[in-house]
DNA sequence: AGTTGGCACTCGGGCCCGATGAGTGCCAGG
DNA sequence: CCTGGCACTCATCGGGCCCGAGTGCCAACT
């Protein structure tokens, strides 16, 4: 087991080369930390800590750089979650409270996260199937078409056309509206297939056909795969990376562009702690020089979707999950509000 | 005037510059294009063309580069829009079909466009005030709560929360919900303001400050600089720039996270032709060496929205012409059919 | 008048080299 | 177990050098 100064010691080498982005050697850190003992000191207990791989020297004479096992011991031990300043959590008010719709909210929320942390941010938008039904609304907007809109108690609106083997009559449609929205309402997307499954038999035979169409677009809207939309911001943030960045930021920003790799790194944390991916920890290989920092949040105690952070492993840990963490609650309040 | 042949240099010169990103010399041009005239030749030529600003040298003893009046001549004078092979065709068909709705369009749009051009896209949601109203509904989700959801010819949805002074009786709904339909369905929202303007009045007194309430939200919508979406895609592309980028990539990353700013860019484009911006035509300074291509698109012959790429001044544009142009008029056809 | 080959000149990029200095590992002594 | 001393390593930086692509100009040719 590692002693108390080690801990110690490769806290300020995380510290300083989050401040620095600079190799720190053993002469530096006794001159910017307290520790109590002499540079040759530090130095063993460096080559210690490098055996154990926490730490590691870019060339053969130079100071050492934590590794992601480093950043990982660090992030569970060593660091606490600092709270943001008042100014900041008025601001974060000032701003959320402004929005108009959902869409707002989320953009909102995500050029906030990218301001606050100056990293890329990620908000993933209420997954339908976790938020509960407000409406079923159902327009004819042709004699064999209708468009099938869902309101949720988010906020979030979905809509989809649907083309019927048959015209629809209104005062049927106004049936198929009023009994579905009598099933549906109030209840968890997540369960409305059940509560429908039955519902084309309780109409008249002509009408089945219609009734059975526009439940399973219904459905289809619910799968997985399509049901999931995230905003991201803050790319420009991604140019404070390293000088050398072609390489760098090339990987990260094609990562990005991609949902279904943004839905299952979001989707791989922990609904209702904070989850944070060090380096290789991340599946995707393109992110394998970035941290992913990411909570859950909601309206209430139940997370609805992910928000999070995607920098370099050399970020400021405490700093950047306290951000993440009140603006997630932040969001989770507006989303009740609303 | 510029002879012909100085002309063809310059087409030449532009042409090599955008293969190979590195200055063209004399001799270079001579072996690679026929011109039937010797190094010398093409060196007074170069001259002449240096003399009226259309090619610049980065270093003394170096090829040349066109300048942006280089390239705003090549494009209005000597290049044409190259048409997509049949492929590439089908492909958009195919890809841009595929979509469930509206959302979906966008998206794909975007991907596609960045995929053809190997540049950063732009897409422009449907503008409300140049869309025609499709539907008009009012939810009721509280006593005093009211939800207004806009829905557009194009399938963009808007909705809005609506706090009322009263509480709004079901049947009052409907009626509204009734009468402000049968007086906007069909119509340009631009015309909504006009055409609900007399509708309080002809409401009972107690209802009117809720037909109001409704009324002042919808008008909202509409405002110019709120009622403006847009999607980008592909901002991977732009790490294919030069290499010394950090500089070069910063301000357009930082420019295209502003909305405001692509919107303004996207507006300044004419409606109805292609507008190609040559570096510092662009207003804003950040994009001082990229180029924009636009083209507005729409399921009529009226446009309803712009879409574009942003990309180096260096770039293919005949092939990103005839790629922008053909993507716009495919995104027009799948607006019109759903 | 326009075109051409010849020629001197410019200057950025690549390369080698030596000096510099931060940082290390090890060891002997406290 | 800590500390100061010491020899060693090696990346970085700046200077000097060469090379060659590319130019501008000029005199000669058509």
């Amino acid at each position: 087991m590692l002693s108390e100064r080690r801990l110690e010691v490769l806290r300020a080498i995380v510290q300083d080369y989050v401040g620095t982005e600079e190799p720190v050697g053993s002469k530096a850190l006794t001159e910017r930390h307290q520790l109590g003992v002499s540079p040759a000191t530090v130095r063993n207990d460096m080559a210690a800590l490098e055996d154990e791989g926490f730490i590691a020297q870019p060339h053969t004479s130079a100071g050492r750089i934590p590794t992601d096992k480093g950043y990982r011991l660090f992030v569970d031990k060593l660091a606490g979650v600092k709270p943001l300043s008042s100014p900041e959590r008025r601001a974060i008010q000032n701003f959320l409270g402004g929005a108009v719709d959902l869409d707002d909210v989320v953009g909102r929320t995500v050029r906030l996260l990218a301001q606050l942390t100056r990293q890329v941010a990620v908000v993933q938008y209420p997954s339908l199937t976790r938020s509960t039904v407000r409406h079923v609304e159902l327009l004819a907007l042709a004699p064999a078409r209708v468009m099938l809109v869902l309101i949720t108690d988010t906020g979030r609106v979905e809509q989809r056309m649907v083309d019927c083997p048959a015209p629809v009559g209104e005062t049927a449609l106004a049936d198929l509206r009023a009994r579905l929205n009598s099933r549906v309402v109030g209840r968890r997307f997540a369960d409305v297939p059940q509560l429908v499954q039955d519902l084309p038999e309780s109409f008249e035979q002509e009408d089945r056909g219609t009734v059975s169409t526009v439940l399973a677009t219904l459905l289809e809207t619910l799968v997985e795969e399509t049901e999931e939309r995230l905003m991201i911001g803050g790319t420009a943030n991604l140019t404070r990376f390293g000088h050398d960045f072609p390489l760098t930021i090339r990987p990260v920003l094609e990562a990005l562009e991609e949902q279904v790799v943004l839905l299952k790194l979001l989707g791989e944390a922990e609904d209702s702690a904070m989850t944070v991916r060090i380096g290789h920890e991340n599946a995707h290989e393109g992110l394998s020089s970035t941290s992913v920092v990411a909570v859950g949040y909601g309206s209430g105690d139940e997370a609805v979707a992910k928000l999070g952070v995607v920098g370099p492993t050399r970020m400021d840990y405490p700093g950047t999950m306290g951000a993440v963490r009140a603006v997630a609650r932040y969001v989770g309040q507006i989303l009740a509000e609303s």
